[in-house]
RNA sequence: GGAGAGGUGGGUGAGUGGCUUAAACCAGCAGUUUGCUAAACUGCGGUACUGGGCAACCGGUACCGGGGGUUCGAAUCCCCCCCUCUCCGCCA
């Protein structure tokens, strides 16, 4: 969430940032939170005196009972006791102010960095560049939802047996694929500086909150309802919340994790033509790439993130976009995002595989994660993540590109992982 | 699933109603001493909200797992909840 300090003194700032993604309540929520703020520093303030008062009157009752004055303890009792009442009354009002604040910032997305356009739609993304090229198919080519059958490698009826529409079954050179390509991309990643690490794939109410998942976007989310637990919608909601109230010392500077997960996604009321096969799923593989950095250091970071998941897309040979996206299709908790786009030759589309974005202090403030920077001070961290990579569609991709009379070729840089170069 | 023990600061851990301003030790930071390091000695302590001040800084309030209660006063007493550990059972 934003920091009220910013809200209350760069108002103008957050108000445009706001409107650059077409908040529309963005006048009366700020409104109310500074309005709501003073309230709460008021009655804080008459509160803390009162208290303050109280703690001395306590202190001199023990004393005066301690020299046998009994009397003046007796008459300084019942006026310490109607202040209690007093303080009751107000730490009543005080709860109401803090509980509308969080309330009130949690309505608020993020502020778009300078450098994000105004938009309102996926319309007004800006293609920063194109790279790789489209391969020429022969007549007879297939989107992936038929190769797949042709070649036996993901099944979705049997996935519908078992679990539901979105749960493939995936099978033969198919798993190996899926397989192959994990273990590249941690491989990758590796190389990179990332650390490994494989976090639960459920996760507690707190963490949920962590990363903005909570509150509102419930409905996204598997509930396991018996213990309470989320089944995590990605890897950024465990990673991230393993530094949930840290303290992070300049040394431990910057924290590059990397994980695989299974991902859940409900995707209620998401589901239409333009999601067929891979395209949308409710279970799908995912590895993901987090960076905790100094705010200095996060823009650069961000760049250097992006490029890195463009890296992994050339070595498997795909066609892909870079797009920086506007306000208005921004992520709720994002202050400023890539996406990177796969063009899939059958389905002839542009296939979003990887969202790479900074969140600046928008998670770490929920979060409390901070580090000491050089004058000592406490400070909150800038918090980054990114999908490297997705697999459904990364696989959709390879199928519908590479496929060729003889069958489907694997990119040179997989087949070391797959051991095989042709599904057929 | 059954039984028990326990949650105190960065760590270990003392503290059963006011002498706690949370002891002591360890770690940390600063200083003194010192040929250097080490040791010794001295000093400093966290977080959040907040008042005054341009600032350095000086105050207030809260925080001993969380929430409520008793009391003039709670880490300490009472109630509810959460979590962790140990043993037994079951088990990948």
């Amino acid at each position: 969430m934003l920091q009220l300090a910013v809200i209350r003194e760069n108002t103008q700032k957050v108000l445009d940032g706001l409107a650059k993604r077409n908040f529309k309540d963005r006048e009366d929520v700020v409104r109310q939170v500074i309005d709501n703020d003073q309230l709460r520093r008021d009655t804080q303030k008459i509160l803390d005196e009162l208290k303050a008062k109280s703690n001395t009157d306590a202190k001199k009752i023990g004393e005066l009972m301690k020299s046998g004055k009994s009397e003046e303890a007796t008459s300084l009792r019942a006026s310490v006791a109607s202040d209690k009442e007093k303080v009751k009354a107000l730490e009543v009002e005080l709860d109401t102010y803090e509980k509308k604040q969080l309330e009130l910032l949690y309505k608020l997305p993020n502020v778009p960095t300078e450098k994000v356009p105004a938009g309102k739609s996926s319309e007004d993304n800006i293609v920063v560049h194109e790279k790789g090229t489209v391969p020429t198919l022969h007549g007879d080519a297939l989107p992936h939802w038929d190769l797949i059958k042709k070649y036996d490698i993901i099944d979705f009826d049997l996935g519908v047996k078992i679990s539901g529409a979105g749960f493939p079954v995936y099978k033969g050179k198919g798993a190996k694929l899926q397989r192959a390509l994990i273990n590249f991309f941690l491989d990758e990643a590796e190389k990179q500086g990332y650390k490994e690490v494989q976090p639960p794939i459920v996760v507690n109410e707190a963490s949920g909150y962590g990363t903005g998942q909570l509150p509102d976007k419930e409905g996204q989310m598997y509930f396991v309802t018996e213990d309470n637990l989320y089944l995590i919608p990605t890897a950024e909601v465990p990673i991230t919340n393993l530094y949930r109230d840290v303290i992070l010392s300049e040394d431990e500077l910057p924290v590059k994790n990397a994980g695989y997960t299974p991902c859940f996604r409900r995707e209620a009321g998401s589901w239409g033509a333009h999601v067929r096969g891979l395209n949308r799923l409710h279970q799908f593989d995912k590895v993901e790439i987090v960076q905790i950095r100094k705010p200095e250091e996060s823009y650069q970071t961000l760049e250097e993130m992006t490029t890195y998941v463009e890296s992994l897309l050339t070595k498997l040979e795909l066609p892909f976009r870079r797009l920086l996206l506007c306000g208005g299709d921004m992520g709720f908790s994002s202050a400023m995002t890539y996406d990177l786009e796969v063009f899939s030759a059958a389905q002839q589309r542009w296939l979003e595989v990887s969202s790479v974005s900074n969140f600046e202090t928008y998670q770490a403030n929920r979060l409390k994660l901070r580090y000491k920077n050089k004058d000592g001070k406490t400070q909150l961290l800038h918090t980054l993540n990114g999908s490297g990579l997705a697999l459904p569609r990364i696989v959709a991709s390879i199928l519908e590109n590479n496929q060729t009379k003889d069958g489907i070729r694997i990119p040179a840089a997989l087949v070391p992982y797959t051991k095989f170069d042709i599904i057929n």
